[in-house]
DNA sequence: AGCACGCCGACT
DNA sequence: GTCGGCGTGCTC
């Protein structure tokens, strides 16, 4: 007679706990019982998918308590072992409940129970009936006849493949509708030749990029810095360091920020590498996200690029990790369980025992301290590649000077010496829509969102007001509702109006707008990278859209139009994103052969930290700033915690942190050690039609921080107030917002 | 979270 | 007379 078998499960549920089932019926063989295998189970009223944590022969409950697991989904595990501890330490460190941090490492097709080997990828192909078509079809339908000459030629084409070859999806729809085209399966590439990944020679590298590479280790855990400026080479490095991964016979995974994940650097992989690929970003569909992390969990992908969600990516081989501008604040999760990518990075590499290689040239300030106390292996690259120079920083002293539409004389003249040479302008405006607020002249109202603390953007292709927070669109009035003044004013610089601006100042010049409103359709930020590239004088005028990853070699003007927001932002790392931001944005001038300028407009030009950035660099900014992060105790000094709260009642919200305080202050009493502070009102108080609050633990150690947390959540869970609101701890916070 | 139960207000 | 508001309780 066996001994009884209990099933462990994690659900996804906002509960701390785990939950007990009995194995299903036509009880599995034991070994098919592997922890990490997801259940079908019956849970209160419902049914849902779970994970097998572990089984086990007792349980704290009745047995007539137990219900039965309905069925077991997979035969191997979803989670192999690596992750699913990765998942317990992740739900303890940043107190989430298992459930749902087991529920976010999964893809959402696994999460809903589908099979986890959809087997072979979603292709398109001609239909019998189609092959007997003349080559010459379509004449009348260009984007057709393109896609049927592509299909007669290739056979049949992926989502991947279509894109590639700029066919159009309503082209594939088209001809689908008439019957000429059909979706077919194709089968799993099969896995490369591990003893040749390459596809394309490596480049030389100059002798410091080479003195890094050297000290990379590839057999054993260590945490490498790799600081260097745009253009420096990093990527080089992560290439021929990937290349030495994969002929070790393992797998790389590089993680990049959630707008760094261009076309161009996908492609520099591919081309490198002959190996299979595995992109997951956002821009991806359900299926296409499981796809992609099927090949890498079985092992057919060698590489995996992919944002922040990536780090959950069964990896059966992991040689190596990467985190390009691990800076990003991308990197960090701000809603659900708050993890940070990158230092899962750290825990999942020094797990697997391989190395990890952070690249940035503006290092977060708790990298760079770690760096500075050795814990981090620190490789600078100084030089930039080629024959290109560092740009020259300027400021530009705005105050009492006249301004158009935010810009100084000194600055058009600027822009238009660049324009006269023949060179390209980039107009750097941290803001989208026309103006950031509508005001009435004769009465003073201001146009606000109904459901946040924030005021409504207006937006002028096509007009509108828009609330950034919320997203909620309202039609844009010409007559004050409170006092039906006509006499609205727009006030403050978004990009629109630049562009319109800078159209009328430099009437016979291109002007390209970039940010999320003008890239919305597909392509269309490719299309303007593409006239760029072509070399004409012209003006980008972008958000920080423009600062990450994309190669404009001919701009050798990066206009800064408004410092000032940044430097005084009360944010905890206002300052620090401010420095960054300047560095990315000026990483873009003056690329190639032509030396680059930047200017930035401040009214602060005397202003200490923004002295130190320009005349210094990022190095000594970042230093001032750490000194004034230990004054002040704040981390990586000392270790931050929030406990959020929010609510449609703000009471409900702060009497729940009042409460949530003094438990802690129970457990654990304010002491130098270990302050409170709070029930605080978030940065913006009320957004999305919720008022929040936050308390904040600061403490001198870590392990007392997460003790407390740990004890605290217990008791927050089993707290009536808790139910009457939506709560979180947010261990190690990005911002207050 | 999701879902059901339960008890009071303005509607067909 | 009901539809539906959200307070409360429960999930192996």
């Amino acid at each position: 007679m066996s001994v009884p078998v209990y099933l462990r499960v994690a659900i996804p549920s906002p509960l701390r706990r785990t939950f007990d089932y009995l194995p299903p019926q036509s009880p599995p063989a034991a070994a098919a019982l592997q922890p990490g295998i997801r259940v079908r189970v019956p849970f209160g009223r419902q049914e849902v998918v779970g994970v097998l944590l572990e089984t086990g022969t007792h349980t704290d409950l009745e047995p007539g308590q137990l219900r039965q697991a309905l069925a077991l989904v997979d035969d191997t595990p979803v989670l192999p072992p690596d992750l699913l501890q990765l998942c317990r330490w992740v739900s303890d460190y940043y107190q989430h409940p298992l459930g749902e941090v087991v529920s976010t490492a999964l893809p959402a097709l696994l999460r809903k129970g589908e099979a986890a080997d959809p087997g072979g990828e979603t292709v398109w192909g001609l239909t019998a009936e189609a092959r007997g078509l003349p080559e010459t079809a379509f004449k009348r339908a260009p984007k057709q006849a393109a896609l049927f000459r592509a299909l007669l030629a290739r056979g049949q084409l992926g989502r991947a493949e279509l894109e590639a070859l700029e066919l159009s999806r309503n082209a594939v729809k088209a001809l689908a509708d008439k019957g000429l085209v059909s979706e077919q399966t194709r089968p799993p590439t099969p896995p490369a030749r591990a003893d040749d990944p390459l596809r394309e020679a490596p480049l030389a590298l100059n002798p410091e990029q080479q003195a890094a590479l050297d000290q990379l280790r590839y057999q054993a855990f260590n945490t490498y810095l790799l600081e260097g400026a745009t253009g420096s080479g990093k990527t080089e490095i992560y290439l021929q360091a990937i290349q030495a991964v994969l002929s070790l016979g393992r797998q790389a995974l590089v993680l990049v920020p959630e707008i760094g994940l261009t076309p161009q650097t996908i492609g520099r992989f591919e081309r490198r590498f002959a190996v299979a690929i595995a992109v997951l970003h956002s821009g991806l569909t359900d299926r296409e996200r499981l796809q992609a992390w099927c090949d890498t969990a079985s092992g057919r992908a060698r590489i995996v690029i992919g944002t922040r969600s990536a780090i959950f990516t069964p990896l059966p081989e992991a040689g190596i990790i990467i985190v390009d501008e691990e800076h990003d604040p991308s990197f960090k999760q701000q809603d659900g369980v708050r993890y940070s990518a990158r230092d899962l990075a750290s825990v999942r590499a020094s797990r697997q025992d391989i190395p990890l290689i952070l690249g940035s040239a503006t290092p977060a300030l708790e990298t760079l301290h770690n760096a500075m106390h050795q814990r981090f292996q620190h490789l600078r690259l100084t030089r930039r590649a080629g024959s290109a120079r560092a740009p020259q920083i300027a400021l530009l002293d705005i105050r009492r000077l006249p301004l158009q539409e935010g810009f100084s004389p000194a600055m058009l003249a600027e822009i238009e010496a660049t324009l006269a040479r023949r060179e390209q302008v980039l107009v750097f405006i941290n803001r989208r829509g026309f103006a950031p607020t509508l005001i009435c002249h004769d009465c003073g109202w201001v146009a606000g969102c109904n459901h946040c603390d924030a005021r409504l953007t207006v937006h002028q292709y096509p007009p509108h007001l828009h609330c950034h927070h919320c997203d909620h669109q309202r039609p844009l009035i010409q007559q004050c509702p409170q006092c039906f003044s006509r006499q609205l004013q727009q006030v403050g610089l978004g990009t629109e109006r630049s562009e319109l601006f800078l159209q009328q100042c430099f009437a016979t010049t291109p002007i390209h707008r970039i940010d999320r409103d003008s890239t919305r359709r597909k392509n269309a930020l490719a299309k303007v990278l593409e006239d760029v590239q072509r070399g004409d004088p012209c003006i980008l005028v972008g958000t920080q859209m423009l600062a990450k990853g994309h190669h404009l070699p001919r701009v050798t003007l990066v206009a800064i139009v408004d410092a000032d927001s940044g430097l005084l932002s009360t944010d905890l790392r206002g300052p620090e994103r401010m420095g960054q931001l300047l560095i990315q944005v000026a990483g873009r001038a003056g690329r190639a052969e032509r030396p680059g300028r930047v200017v930035i407009q401040s009214h602060h030009c005397d202003h200490p930290l923004m002295q130190l950035l320009v005349t210094r660099g990022y190095q000594a900014f970042a230093r001032q700033l750490l000194a004034q992060r230990q004054l002040s105790g704040m981390p990586p000094y000392r270790y931050l915690a929030l406990l959020r709260a929010e609510s449609k009642r703000p009471e409900n919200a702060i009497d729940f942190l009042t409460e949530a305080r003094r438990l802690a202050q129970q457990l654990q009493p304010a002491s130098p050690q270990l302050h409170y502070l709070g029930p605080l009102p978030a940065l913006m108080e009320k957004r999305n039609g919720r008022f929040r609050y936050q308390l904040h633990v600061n403490a001198a150690a870590r392990r007392d921080l997460h003790r407390l947390l740990q004890r605290l959540c217990r008791q927050l869970e089993a707290n009536p107030l808790s139910r009457r609101v939506r709560w979180a701890v947010d261990v190690d916070p990005q911002d207050m917002t």
